[in-house]
DNA sequence: CCTTTTCTCGTCATCTTGACGATAAACCGC
DNA sequence: GCGGTTTATCGTCAAGATGACGAGAAAAGG
């Protein structure tokens, strides 16, 4: 028997918290189809390469460093006749949560990139669901999963992680009720013996990560 | 610039409840390779295709009917270099919900269909990944979505409900307590005006689902 | 020194959860 | 027909979780 040829790419959605606001990392296409168009990150899957191996290969190449402490997870693929003009081409598309860093450095294959408001439309391709599906991830996952601390440095403070939740779910939440709802789900925050120093208002004890992988209970958004 | 060519599949996840234990659908490969070998439901993209669009054609195909109040979603997708020996091979992993059907028939590439407990291993390619995930996967919806329902005829008591999320976790769970949580959960369940005949016990209001997609609050399995 | 800011702990009414008692309304075997 | 069994549904109660908010602790800034 035989079959249809496909080409197999991978997209990234990039996500981090900057300023307060849930950003996406960009770039801008520097070669046919769509040249000069803002785009997701992202590229071919090699001949012998798996692929949670292509993503973190396309994460490396297009921010430069992978994700120490951050996550990343595949998403979805989408693979309709005329996603792409070049063919069929089937997109596996990962979602990664990065800590904020330096600006990115465009790659390869692109001109440019760029942080945007996580709210960005008018992305080549099908690249504006594709965004739209990764934000509702992470806005889903930190309801039921300590991946919010993939946002945060290594070492943080609560209002730090109260900060991503609010960023990414676009609310505001109460400091006390949070506080005592991280810090008394099991597994989701160890603290550290240092106070952090210098910012405004009285320090605050610095936590890293716990162990767990699901919440419970769960810190649901309000709705 | 030139890239690898990838065959892309579609592989089903299909899950009813049958006699009080989560089922898979799973067939005996009539084709090379592995013929003979028992194995997940699924088949090449067509050219033209979409894959929503293979992923329902399969399944009614290996069923002899698609989804009616049933559920069908993309699960993952897995595309190790030597998970197929013809090449390249990536596919495109669905996750059916199925209410309780006559047994299936055997489709165009399969020598035999059965319904196989969900715990069985053992299969084709990486078949045993996909079902595990695929079973993970429904254990975890059940916790934040009214999907339960999909494995429910149109009509059914709030103990054919509780057997499906007896079936799916592996637990047992308090008549009394699901009941409350059940009914009391908006959108979930809406009551019909008749009830059951003829079974032992007391006759129970029939239901059918609700609207919501969301269960709020939600229903965690025990752990 | 006083004000502002932020962190952290407490309080309290309300809601949810889990364990289980009790009654209702059918069946089954005799 | 008649207890015994089975299942559905409602109610109770203590423990835990939630949301709204008070208040002190500990820093910076003028």
């Amino acid at each position: 028997m035989t079959h249809p040829v496909f080409a197999v790419t991978v997209d990234l959605v990039v996500l981090t918290v900057r300023d307060g606001e849930l950003h996406a990392l960009l770039v801008r296409r520097g070669i046919e189809p769509q040249l000069g168009e803002w785009a997701l990150p992202g590229g071919f899957v090699h001949a012998d390469e798996d692929l949670p191996a292509a993503a973190r290969r396309e994460l490396a190449e297009e921010t430069g460093l992978d994700a120490p402490g951050g996550h990343l997870e595949q998403l979805a693929s989408y693979g309709a006749p005329e996603r792409d003009p070049r063919g069929r081409v089937v997109t596996v598309a990962y979602l990664a949560l990065l800590p904020d860093l330096p600006v990115p450095v465009a790659g390869t294959d692109a001109s440019a990139a760029e942080w945007a408001p996580a709210g960005r439309r008018g992305l080549a391709f099908d690249h504006d669901r594709i965004l739209a599906d990764g934000v509702e991830r992470a806005r889903s996952k930190l309801e039921y999963t300590p991946l919010a601390t993939a946002f945060c440095p290594p070492e943080f403070t609560i209002a730090t992680l109260r900060g991503v939740y609010e960023a990414v779910w676009g609310t505001r939440i109460d400091p006390r009720n949070f506080h005592r709802k991280v810090t008394g789900a099991t597994g989701f925050v160890e603290p550290t013996e240092t106070l952090t120093d210098g910012d405004p208002g009285r320090p605050a004890r610095l936590f890293h990560r716990g162990t767990a992988t699901h919440l419970n209970p769960p810190i649901l958004r309000p709705h």
